[in-house]
Order: C-alpha cells, then sequence, then structure tokens
DNA sequence: GTGAAAGCGCTAACAC
DNA sequence: GTGTTAGCGCTTTCAC
C-alpha cells in the first residue's frame, strides 16, 4: 500500500479511500483516483484481509461447532444430514457474503478458543448435549451464537435457536401408521445416546400412543444400542407391525438388518425414517421418512446468525420449521394374517 | 492484554511471553506467571487471534477453492463426490492443526481475492478447466495452492497435484468388461463439458480399445448432455453390452434412465461408474465402480499444502494415486442370445 | 527476569 | 481534495 502510494504520489490514506472506501463520504478527484488505480494495477497490489479483519474487528467469517455432543458428521457416508444441514448454511452464508469454516481440531477438542478469540464473527452450533460443560462453555461465547436443534428453553433464552416441529412430525407419522390399519406400534431410538432431541421425539411418541388409546409399555421403545445389538435382538422377533424411528440413520440401519434377517419391509413392518434427505431415496425399499427441512434449517441459522452479526441489538428468535411426511416405500397397508 | 498486564502489575510483553511463548526461549519466574496467569483466568482473557494472525501473517486456515470451471459441488445430493474429497481434506487438516473454509461467495464469482488477500495460509483448488483465464488468476495466487485433478504438466511445475491413475482405473474397468466376455463397449462421458479429466478418462478408453483391437467408431463415446438427452437417446437403442463411465453420477444417471425404459442393469448392458463412493452401494443395481480414493486424495492435498506452508523451500510434489475396482451388481457375464 | 519500543497493514478522525 | 496522526492487539528485539 506505501509502495502504490508513493507511485502515484499520494498517502497510504487516499489509495485506501480510493480502492476500499465503498461510500462515497470522502471525495477524491476523479485524475488522483486514477493515478492510484493505474499503481495499485502495475505492482499487482492487493489488500491484506489480514491486517484490514484486525482493524475492522471483524472476520466476514462463520464457524461451525462441531463436538460437544454431537460429533462432526462425515459428509460422504451414511445419512446426509450433516450435508445437508451445511448446504442451507454454505448457500445462505455465500449470499450474504460470508464465508464458513469447519475447524473440528479446535473444537471437538476445546472450542474454548475459536468461540471466544474473534476469529469468527458467528457460531453455528449444533448440538443438543445439554450438560454443565457445555453451558459454562456458552457463557464465554463472546461472539454471536445460533443453536440448531435446541428450542427456545436452551441457554436461558441468550441465542437464537431453529429446530423442527417434532410435535407435528411425530403426528404426521404416527397418524399415517393409523391410516394404514397399524395399532402395534413402537419407536426406534437412535444409537446415538446423547442425542437429546431424540429423546423430546420420544416423549412426544409416548404422549401421543396415550392419546390415541394405544397400548404402550417398556417394550413400546426399542434403543437400538451402539453397536446396533437392541436393533439385532428386536428385529429377530418383532413386536410391532409399524415403528416409527428418531433418524433416518437408524431406520436405514433397521433396512439393512431386517433383510440380512429375512423381515420383509414393509410387509412384515412398516418403517417410517425421520429426516428426509437423498439418503431415503436410495434405500431399498425407499424409506418413508417425516421430513426435517435440513437445507432450510442450515440457511435461517445462517441468517438469524448474520443478522445478528450485523445489528447486535436484535433480539433473539427462536424458529421452529415445519416438517413434512414423505411417503415412499418402506409403510403399507396393515396385512391380515 | 493490558488490563491484564495491569492487574498482574507487569506489562503486556510478559503476559504474552507467560500465555502465548511455546518455546521457553524467554524466561520469567514463577511467580509472576502465576500472577499473570491468575490475573488472565480472571478477567476471562483470552487471546485476540485477528490480531496475533496479522502480526504472525498467517491463519492458519485453508480454504477450498469453488467455481473456475468446476462448480460447488452440493454435499447432500448426488454423488458423494464432493463429500468424499472434503472429509479427507478436513481430517488431515483437523489432525494438523488447520481448519478448512469454504467460500463460494468471493470464489466463485471471482476467487483473486481469496488466492491473494491473505486470508489463507493456502489453497485447495479442484478443477480441471485449464484455460486462460484460470492461468491467469493463478498467476495472482500468493499462497501455496495444490490441485486435486490436474497433473504434472499443469501449472509450469508450479504448483503441486494430486491425480488418481486414470490410466489404471480405465484399465482395470475395460478389462473387467473383457473378462465377462463383453467386446462391444462404450464409454459415456459426464454431462459437464469442462469435465477435463473426463476427456483424459475418454483418451485413455480409445488407445485401450486400439491396444485389444476392438472396433470403436463415431458411436462408441456417449456424449450424456447436458440435459441427459443423449444418454436418452441412446438407450433407447444401445450399441454395446457394457460401457465404461467417466463418473459415478452419469453412471447413476444411466442406471435411472434404464429402469424408466425397461432397460435392464446388468442383464442388457453392463456399466462400470467411476468414483465408487458410497452412492454406488446404495444405487440398485450396486454400481460396479472403478475406484477414485477420494478421501485419500484430499488428505494427501492437504498434507501436501501444510507441508509447503510450513516450509516453502519444499518442491512440488506430483502425488498419483492409484485406482481400484469395485466390483458390485450392475457387470455380469455377456449373455448369449 | 523484566520493560520499552517498534511495527505488522490498514482505516478513520481530524486537520488544513 | 489531501495529508497527518493515531491506534486496532499482539509479538519480538533489544536494552537494562
Amino acid at each position: 500500500m506505501r509502495d502504490v502510494a508513493a507511485k502515484a504520489g499520494v498517502t497510504p490514506t487516499v489509495v485506501s479511500r480510493v480502492l476500499h472506501n465503498k461510500a462515497n463520504t470522502v471525495r477524491v478527484s476523479a485524475a488522483t483516483a486514477e493515478r492510484v488505480r493505474e499503481a495499485a494495477s502495475e505492482l499487482r497490489y492487493r489488500v491484506n484481509i489480514t491486517a484490514r479483519n484486525f482493524r475492522e474487528q471483524q472476520t466476514l467469517m462463520i464457524g461451525v461447532l462441531h463436538g460437544m455432543g454431537f460429533e462432526r458428521q462425515p459428509l460422504s457416508v451414511g445419512s446426509r444430514y450433516f450435508a445437508s444441514l451445511m448446504d442451507g448454511v454454505v448457500d445462505e452464508a455465500f449470499r450474504r457474503g460470508y464465508s464458513v469454516t469447519f475447524c473440528p481440531s479446535l473444537l471437538s477438542v476445546d472450542p474454548t478458543g475459536a468461540i471466544s478469540d474473534g476469529r469468527f464473527d458467528g457460531l453455528i452450533w449444533y448440538s443438543t448435549d445439554i450438560n454443565e460443560q457445555n453451558m459454562n462453555l456458552l457463557k464465554n461465547c463472546r461472539a454471536p451464537l445460533v443453536m440448531v436443534h435446541a428450542n427456545e428453553s436452551f441457554g436461558d433464552g441468550k441465542v437464537s435457536t431453529v429446530i423442527c416441529d417434532n410435535q407435528q412430525g411425530i403426528e404426521l407419522g404416527l397418524n399415517h401408521l393409523l391410516e394404514l390399519g397399524h395399532t402395534k406400534i413402537g419407536m426406534v431410538m437412535d444409537r446415538n445416546r446423547s442425542f437429546t432431541e431424540a429423546q423430546m421425539r420420544r416423549e412426544i411418541f409416548e404422549q401421543l400412543l396415550d392419546k390415541h388409546n394405544l397400548p404402550h409399555d417398556e417394550f413400546s421403545i426399542i434403543n437400538a444400542e451402539t453397536d446396533l445389538s437392541g436393533l439385532e435382538r428386536y428385529l429377530d422377533n418383532p413386536l410391532h407391525t409399524g415403528v416409527l424411528t428418531t433418524s433416518e440413520t437408524v431406520a436405514g440401519d433397521m433396512v439393512t438388518i431386517a433383510d440380512r434377517k429375512g423381515v420383509k419391509i414393509p410387509d412384515d413392518i412398516s418403517i417410517i425414517g425421520f429426516d428426509s434427505t437423498e439418503y431415503c431415496d436410495v434405500l431399498r425399499p425407499k424409506l418413508t421418512s417425516v421430513s426435517q427441512p435440513l437445507r432450510l434449517m442450515g440457511a435461517e441459522a445462517a441468517r438469524l446468525l448474520i443478522e445478528e452479526i450485523s445489528d447486535l441489538s436484535t433480539r433473539r428468535q427462536h424458529l421452529v420449521i415445519p416438517c413434512g411426511l414423505d411417503i415412499r416405500e418402506s409403510t403399507t397397508t396393515l396385512k391380515k394374517k
């Protein structure tokens, strides 16, 4: 910059004004401006963005927090849960001039730095593991933060949240099974125990069973278990003709194991997944699934975050995004035996 | 930091040394150090990473360049090509203390800033669209750059490259079809015309046909076309009993269209994809595919890049990663008619 | 063992 | 319309 200024016969101030001043608040003569631009071009001058960020105390970067109860998900295998969410975040951040950073290193080990050292203008945290350690970390967060998969009750209202309408989603799924004639209905829990949103879904499910006067007992909830052994045992002798699940991942696992054990989907058991990414379309049979609009949720999280970054006085918002039901091939009418 | 220094009764210099000086090159008395740490903790002091980066002229961030002949790929739909590559990059960058940034905004429009304004310590560019515009952009790149999907001939040897062994891959695929008894063999080109690696695969294919004294003519190469109309027409009246493809994406398209048109895979045509991500496992029939070890390639690209960042005198390297062949369900022995 | 001072590159407030 | 000056927070060299 100094070199450019020297070459153009002006001061760095003028160079800065000519090349970077967006609003024309300060006037520079056309001739000078031209000279500056020429010099810059000849010297192949580029602003040092690190210096500018430092000066402006902003980075135009959003960080995505992994860990803390919810590991970084692989993008390339299994459910497209995380990939969908990220596509939404990246699309929206892009539209608004922000870039998106994954920093698993710092974060799954200890996100303290990333949430407080100024490297990001804001953060998106997808995790619903609400434990003391995480709450303490949150207190240190100096940048705006948006939580995905948490609801208003999280974080003392100090952070914005985005979550799908689990009540509606589970209702849609259950009603679908009821309409197909099923009455023996269970729920398969994701293998990840710390997935607290799954617990919410289970509670809603149990309440709805009561509401519909459907029987339920200790066997109504199937824990897949980390090694899927629970699911294995269940499929040796399934107790239901229809099941809801708390994730498409575990629903996919169930389809795979059922196939191996000769349990016919949907003829023996109708299965409804949760999420409804493209993963459901490629499974065979294609997986009927409650749809959680992840891409939209990612985009909304980015939008809320950037609004907060731009105006720190913005009120915290708590979005509940409607679910849908995508009927594919894994559910069918109850067969009389 | 000033506050911490004041509280501990020392200067910022000492604070910096106590809290951030990795090598014990400078000694600070234990008592002082303790006082500083205490003050920092009480004031909840965090280093301002922007300031440090500015000072150190490094960011510990790697940028992933989209655009320039190869759009940002969606993570959540279609082939897992990009997701696999990114998982590899992120894993390796993580291991080495770097974070990974997607910045489609800046980059697909005009990457000039990102490649020269210091926001990244290095860049990974996945594109093989080698045109004049891109070569000019490259000249402005001030940070180390690693290209994925380019070979040594690219960029005058000034950048490191990572590519799969296309020769070997196509040979593996072709030999598989030959062993199954096929002699009428074609190649389906990806719908993306600017995908120059596909052109390399085509050339290799044509040379191999010659080598094996197999007939080939203008119909041996099937252009899928952007709207897949070429593939539609081809499947109305397929001329071959086996085809290689230049991507699993177009192979997947072919499977879908064949299903709709009643062309049986693999009985009517054996299809071999290219890439072999999990996408091939979920297609029905499962897609036999040349495997391009994308995750490894992403990791290797990150490794080369970080080595160059750490020591700018490092020689440029040009990796050629071996391919494999994953035999699944979309290929079978030639049926006599 | 500790402090003083300089400077990374940029921008903005304030002269003139 | 242009220049002067100060300072963002940090690290490092050099002096004591």
